[in-house]
DNA sequence: CTGTGTGCAAACACTTTGCAGGTGT
DNA sequence: ACACCTGCAAAGTGTTTGCACACAG
């Protein structure tokens, strides 16, 4: 699908800086981070304006947030699952590697259910398993 | 037990920035951040000497890090499993209340198995359930 | 034309590093 | 005595905010 088509359907404004910065999400597999993207776009775009854009892009619920383990933060589209303003819905689990560093969304392995104690109430679950991917398995 | 004896158990030397850092974990069910436990200690101790106090307990083993869902870190003491010098195993469930803020262990709740595709190989796994804690439940 | 996006500068929060001096064993 | 802890100052990193101007619809 065409990069101005997906903004417009998420009743974003077209914009060069937002087309590159999708069109970075829509040509890689694996999670982009700040400065993945930044390095991915034309330069002439500002770091804060990226910043803005992922920002802008998770709250219409186009793309999400997959919190590293060490702190730091990436991004992948949402799939399949109906996301929307402010309403993600995601129980895939997330996966790292170690060795090359790329992090990818296993959409294929949901998160299994999970017994909490007595008087626990889930609203959100996340799960981020560290290894080798296939591409680095020695 | 004492913190002075937890303390020389891991090989470290007693200090009392240690054993009031130590004491605050212990003292606590909920999770610490930094500041959390800058917070409990005296104030007589740096900001920089509670980071370099909690690193060396993690990497002793006698603390685990349990990045948060927005970025930053809480700590939390190891228990049950054997964890030593840059060698942890943890498996079980983090949970943060959305209500209050304190995020917990849930020793008794175990990571399920989980079949990942073709080629993956897992070293380490987190998982981080969001809601509303037994306190904060309505 | 109007509301929104962008660039630039600056502020902010969090964490790390270097170094000199003090402390535990 | 020696290794290692601590405090202070400073630098580093990642992210946010304010404001004036530019641009899309």
């Amino acid at each position: 699908m065409e990069a101005r088509t997906v903004l417009k359907s998420f009743s974003l404004r077209h914009t060069d800086c937002r087309e590159e910065v999708l069109n970075a999400f829509m040509s890689n597999s694996a999670a982009l981070s700040h400065g993945d993207v930044e390095g991915q776009v034309d330069d002439r775009y500002d770091r804060v304006t990226i910043y803005r854009t992922l920002k802008t892009f998770v709250e219409k619920g186009l793309i999400h947030k997959i919190p590293d383990a060490d702190g730091g933060s990436k991004y992948a589209l949402c799939k399949e699952e109906e996301c929307s303003t402010d309403n993600h819905h995601h129980d895939h689990v997330h996966f790292k590697c170690n060795e090359c560093g790329d992090t990818t969304c296993l959409e294929t392995i949901h998160i299994p259910g999970i017994e909490l104690p007595q008087g626990y109430q889930r609203e959100d679950i996340s799960l981020l398993i560290e290894g080798r991917c296939p591409k680095c398995k020695d």
